[in-house]
DNA sequence: ACGGAGATCTTCT
DNA sequence: GAAGATCTCCGTT
């Protein structure tokens, strides 16, 4: 049995955490059925300075769990159609967040297929929005602690990725409003190769 | 293979 | 009223 990261894990910077997570793998509970995979894509989303996260304006009713203890998740609609799933961290009591892009399929194959019917396997979770339809996470999830199984999603130490294998660059769909000292952080990670990674 | 538009919720101007 | 941490479909090459 692999174990849950803990909160420990998540109680640093994003910047940290977000290639930590390479290679972990994020679980959905279906009743007993376990549907996973491996996280292959992530972006940092840092403190209240940073121009290009929710968090930048202030507090709001929707970007309220930015503010919660490390380990809890922050699930919003995007474009008024897809959910993205963020995982809180702790940069000095900021309110900071990980964007989990892609991941690996790796377990309950059969339910992915189901959820995203008439795609192929190599786009069932290959960006934000197509991980939570192949999971099925939605606002259900918003704001609940990643830490523990009781939550239905949670997630595990997985393969530990060599350095030289994790790449680097720049956040992928920001506006024109952010900055481009912002817009220009090398903000985004992902597994060299990997077809999973979203283009 | 590539480009444009639509979908349709939250926040900000 | 517009834009956004996106994806899919449908048009044209």
């Amino acid at each position: 049995m692999a174990s849950i990261l803990q909160h420990a894990f998540y109680q640093q910077c994003a910047t940290d955490v977000a290639p930590n997570l390479l290679g972990a793998v994020l679980v959905r509970d279906f009743e007993g059925q376990r549907v996973s995979g491996m996280i292959v894509e992530t972006e940092a989303y840092t403190g209240q300075a940073d121009a290009a996260s929710h968090a930048y304006r202030g507090r709001t009713k929707r970007n309220q769990p930015m503010w919660e203890a490390p380990g809890h998740a922050y699930v919003y609609l995007n474009y008024g159609v897809h959910w993205m799933l963020n995982v809180v961290c702790e940069p000095v009591g900021q309110p900071a967040a990980v964007l989990i892009r892609a991941i690996e399929p790796v377990e309950g194959l059969d339910i992915i297929r189901h959820n995203r019917v008439g795609r192929r396997r190599q786009q069932w979770a290959s960006g934000p929005g197509r991980l939570t339809l192949a999971l099925q996470i939605d606002q259900h999830h918003n704001q609940l602690d990643l830490t523990k199984k009781t939550s239905g999603l949670w997630i595990e130490q997985g393969h530990t990725i060599p350095s030289d294998q994790i790449k680097q660059g720049p956040r992928i769909g920001l506006g024109k409003r952010v900055s481009t000292e912002w817009i220009n952080k090398p903000w985004r990670w992902w597994i060299d190769g990997n077809p999973h990674v979203s283009r």
